[in-house]
Order: C-alpha cells, then sequence, then structure tokens
DNA sequence: ACAATAGTTGACTATTTAGTCGAATTGATT
DNA sequence: AATCAATTCGACTAAATAGTCAACTATTGT
C-alpha cells in the first residue's frame, strides 16, 4: 500500500545526465533535484548520499546497455564483426550525444572512474565492475577471432585490455577534443593492435 | 623592491599534487593553501581563482617535462628506441607515485582534461594545448620511422593520434585500477599500431 | 636610514551546499 | 470510505567554501 513514484527514477536519470554532461565533483544534490524535480527532503528519502545515488544510477543503466551489447556481441555474428559493430554503435552515440549537448561527451564511466578512483569506496568499485565487463564482452569476440584463425591472440583478456584502454583512450579524446570525428578509425586501430591481416580486416 | 617569497611555487605545488591525488571537483582552495602553507589572502595576491592557479601550474610544470622530453625523443636516438625510452620513463613515473602516495595516479593532463573538458575556458585549453604538445612528440617519431621504412605510416599524425589513445587510455586504467603493472606491455601494444614488423621490435 | 614596494595576515562576510524533520498528502488496499 | 504506508514538501540548521580587506611586515634599492 500507499502511494507509487517516480521520483527515485527521475533522480537517477537526472544524476546520470549531470555527471555525463558535467563531472562528479560538479554536480550537487540540489542540482540533481532540480533538474528531477524533486524536493531534497525526498531525495534524503531515497538516497543518502549522491554516492549512493551514482551508484544506483549506474548499475541501473548498465543492466539496459548490457542487453544492447549482448546483441551486439552475440556468438550468432562473425567475431571481428562484433566489434566492427561495437564500433558503429559507440560512434553512433557519440554523435547523438554531440547533436543533443552541443558536446562530445565520450564515456561516463571510463571519466567517472579517472575522477573518483582515488576516492576508494563502492562507486570506485562499481565503475570497475562495469569496466572489466565491458573487457570480457571484447575478451570473448577476441578469443573466438582466435580460435577461427582470424588472429594470433593466444591470451585474449591481454589484448582485451589493450583494446579497451585504446577504445576508451578515444572515446576520452573526444570528449576533451570535443570532436566525434577522433573514432573515424577506430576499427583501423582495433584490428591493428588484433594484427589482423589486411585480407581478413576488408571482409564484411 | 619589496620583499620576495617563494609561496606562489608552494601554492603551484600544492595543486598540483592535489588535482593528482584527488580531483579538480574535489581540491578546494582551503586544501591548496593547507598544503602550500600560504594564507587564503595570499592566495588571491597572487591568482584570482582556483582554475588560474591550476593553468599557471599546469603551465610550468609542462616547461620542465618537456626538457625532459627533448632528451628522450631527441633525433639521436633511432625513432623506435624513442618510443621505448618514452615507455620506460612513464612506467618509473607511475611506480614512483604509487610508492610515494600508496596509489597509482595516471596522467594528471587526461584525468584533469576528461573532468574539466565540458566546462570550457583557459584550464581546458592549456590541457588541450599540452595534450597535443604530447602527441607532436609521438608524431616526429612516427615520422621518421616510416621515412627509415621501419613502418608503413603515410599519415603520422593520424598514428600518433592512435598511439596516445592508447597511451593514455592505459594510464587512465593503471589509475582506476590502481594497478601499475597494467602498463606492461604498452610498447607492444604501441608497436602493433604502427604495424612494427616482429624483425625491427626485436632490435633493441 | 628610509621610502617604496612586494608580500602576509587574520578576521571578516557572503554564498553555496549538505543534511534534518515534522507535518501534510496521496493512493493502494481492505 | 476508511486506513495507513509510501511519498512529498518546505522550512529549517549546520557546515563548508569562496572571497574581501585594511593593517601589518619584511626586503630591496638608493
Amino acid at each position: 500500500m500507499g502511494r507509487v513514484s517516480d521520483a527515485k527514477t527521475r533522480l537517477m536519470d537526472a544524476v546520470l545526465e549531470l555527471l555525463w554532461t558535467g563531472s562528479y565533483g560538479s554536480t550537487t544534490i540540489d542540482q540533481i533535484c532540480d533538474k528531477a524535480q524533486v524536493k531534497k527532503g525526498s531525495f534524503y528519502y531515497f538516497f543518502e548520499s549522491k554516492a549512493e545515488l551514482a551508484v544506483e544510477a549506474f548499475e541501473a543503466s548498465w543492466q539496459s546497455k548490457q542487453a544492447e551489447l549482448d546483441r551486439i556481441f552475440s556468438p550468432m555474428v562473425p567475431p571481428l564483426d562484433r566489434i566492427r559493430k561495437y564500433c558503429d554503435f559507440t560512434y553512433k552515440i557519440q554523435q547523438d550525444m554531440k547533436e543533443k549537448y552541443g558536446r562530445a561527451l565520450g564515456c561516463p564511466q571510463f571519466c567517472l572512474g579517472a575522477e573518483v578512483s582515488t576516492l576508494e569506496g563502492p562507486l570506485q568499485k562499481k565503475i570497475q565492475q562495469i569496466l572489466d565487463c565491458k573487457r570480457r564482452y571484447l575478451e570473448s569476440a577476441v578469443r573466438e577471432a582466435h580460435a577461427q584463425g582470424l588472429v594470433h591472440a593466444p591470451d585474449p583478456a591481454a589484448k582485451a585490455r589493450m583494446i579497451l584502454a585504446y577504445y576508451e583512450g578515444l572515446l576520452t579524446q573526444v570528449r576533451i577534443q570535443n570532436d566525434v570525428e577522433v573514432l573515424r578509425d577506430t576499427v583501423g586501430g582495433i584490428f591493428a593492435l588484433l594484427g589482423v591481416k589486411e585480407t581478413e580486416a576488408a571482409t564484411a
């Protein structure tokens, strides 16, 4: 019983947007409440701190993102095509955000991770966990590509780490330079890291 | 005439340390003043804001870093060796910082850039400028490696951007995971991006 | 020695931000 | 339609942070 509300969801949406378009440090609880149209009393009814809200918000948004990644990294798709699709997907998101906010925004997890990683605590843990998930998607694709003889990658986990570093590094450059075109040849770089032969790379 | 002081330098040292071990948003003017042993009145005597201090501090620290980079990227050194030396240099710094602060810290410019890039303004400009400088060091090495037939890189600027993305991405992972060993095979990844032949890579 | 200048100080105000609480309201359940 | 848990609200306090200023001090050049 009792009344129902989507205020919690609104708060989570608001914090995600504010963190992405700004930063953790620059985002205040008042700002979050304003954007979510929720009074501060209600904020503290649902969450005990900005950090706790951020953890729940990232967790929830990651859940829905995973659904898309499951499609992109489907075992039904040839492994190198998964990577191509992933790059296209990312590029589109960045374009949309630039359209929507007038600014390229990069990767929310990676940026937040860089900002809060010296604090320790549940938020930093959650970020680490999400980034590790991303790596494992890549790892599975690399492993299969290796098994199929498309690349030489006896240690797929290590290769995936390299790819993720490159990929997140590019996205952060996109944010810093406010230029989506930095992503232009993401796939090229990843394939170079994998040592994909030109002939394989050309295959659509 | 008048009295002399190194308070300005102390403030710049303090802010660099606080930004690196923490973040821009988490660093307050009071904290900076405490660490530098300078009273707030003096802070505002020298600087008009945290942002202005940060710009001057990054500029100064970059000046001294450039001296080291000029040595590492000396035209007297074979181009691929420059890259090797640069990676070693970076690895040592990260180790020292982990030793000193009990934490791996990554790249101060890149982390700060990711954090403040949506603000626009002189600080973000300064960061962009420094990162572009780094890219040009790499670019010159890539260009020469290409000229010497060590790699195929008809567009050295683009290759340098890729390398920088990978390199900064790794450093940020170092920070997020608090693990310097992520840098273990930095050179390997860079050479893969460059398409260095195994035989060339082996050359010491 | 002393004037001029560069730097220092602490005590102050103003503003922003976090966090609290009790009373009011709403809507699902019975 | 009565109940009551879930939620909302606003007005509050407390704390942290930014920023100001006039008086003070030390150093340097003449």
